[in-house]
Order: C-alpha cells, then structure tokens, then sequence
DNA sequence: TACTCGATCGGA
DNA sequence: CCGATCGAGTAA
C-alpha cells in the first residue's frame, strides 16, 4: 500500500491532530540525485496567533505569511542563521498553523533532516506534492497502542508557561514494534 | 538604519 | 556550557 496524502487533507483547523496523524506516515524526497523515503518520527504543533510559540503570535509578516495560506503548503525558513527548518502548514485559509517536522528514521533533529534530505527555502511555499518534489506518503504502517509519546514542545520556553507546557510535540517511541502493510519495503 | 535574538547543533 | 551565523522582526 503506498497513498499519497493530498494537500486538502491538511486544511482541517485540527492542527494537534493532524501532527499526531502524520507519525508513521512517509516523507517522500524527489532530487537530481535521486528518491528517498523516510518515516516521519518526530513532530510539534502550532497553532495559530494565540498560540505563543508560533511564529504568527503578532500577526502577519513577510516569514509566516506562508503559514495564513490552505493547508498543504510547506513552509521552510532558517534558524540561528544556520538550520532550515521543515513545517507542513495546516488549517483553513487565514489561519495561520503548521507542523515541525522535528525528525524522520535516521535523521533526528529538525535541522539534521532538512540537511539529510536536501531541503531548504527554496521549498517555501511550494506545495506538499509530487510536483515540488516533496510529498507525504501514507505507507500503511499500524502504530501500536503507547507507540506515541507526547511531550512539551522544545526550545519555546520564551512562550510563557501556558504555551511552553501544551503537549502537543509527539514522537514514537524508538525500538517499538511497527507493523507495516506495505511488507517492511522502504 | 541599528540592534536583538532565535521552533538548533556540535564541540569543549 | 558556549559559539556559530544570518536574516527577520522590532524600534526609532
């Protein structure tokens, strides 16, 4: 089994959910160098201007605007002048939130994936689909029941303790069994 | 235009 | 624990 997972499906305004659904799920890499598929691992939510961690916490600018477009687009910027960082952004039109894709099998870190994976700015904006050479796959995989940690989002202490605390970083537990339908093929 | 600092990482 | 590294954001 090997779906890909359209652009519309992220226009839900259910963010943490859609963070949470996205464990398990493949991130699929398209370059002159080649393919590569990796199984998404690690993620955070943001949810929009009340939420104190996200970058569109005072409104509108040239980084985030990406973030008020339909959900389905990739929003890529640069952090501590060094890390692209990979967000999946979600919710309707004007409402501006988006997933951190915080790590993939074999590449932990938000920075160390987007350097694993050749992805940089030039992706911002562009759309999860085949046609920008960056989509999500639906493989299959079953998570087992407790394959899913939820924690605190890391590095937002500055938010303030109501926004510091959401749980809403989720990984999957590493060495937990995965049942793959697709037969255990990368 | 100046100045601050960050959704990180690797090395001391 | 600390420095790298640079551009967005803010204030003026």
């Amino acid at each position: 089994m090997r779906r890909l997972v359209k652009a519309k499906a992220f226009r839900s305004k259910k963010t943490v959910a859609i963070a949470r659904s996205l464990l398990g799920k493949f991130l699929i890499r398209s370059t002159a160098h080649g393919s590569v598929a990796r199984m998404i691992t690690e993620v955070e939510a943001y949810d929009g201007e009340r939420d104190q961690a996200c970058h569109a916490r005072n409104g509108p600018t040239a980084r985030n605007a990406v973030m008020y477009e339909p959900g389905g687009v990739w929003y890529v910027y640069l952090c501590y002048g060094v890390h692209e960082m990979l967000n999946l952004v979600t919710g309707p039109k004007a409402r501006p939130a988006a997933v951190l894709i915080r790590g993939v099998e074999g590449a932990s870190g938000p920075g160390r994936l987007t350097q694993a994976l050749e992805i940089d700015r030039r992706l911002n904006g562009t759309a999860c689909a085949f046609k920008s050479g960056l989509w999500i796959e639906d493989r299959g995989v079953r998570l087992p029941r407790g394959a899913i940690k939820v924690t605190p989002r890391i590095g937002v202490e500055n938010a303030g303790p109501l926004w510091a605390k959401k749980p809403w970083r989720f990984v999957l537990h590493p060495g937990k069994k995965i049942m793959n339908t697709s037969g255990g093929r990368p």
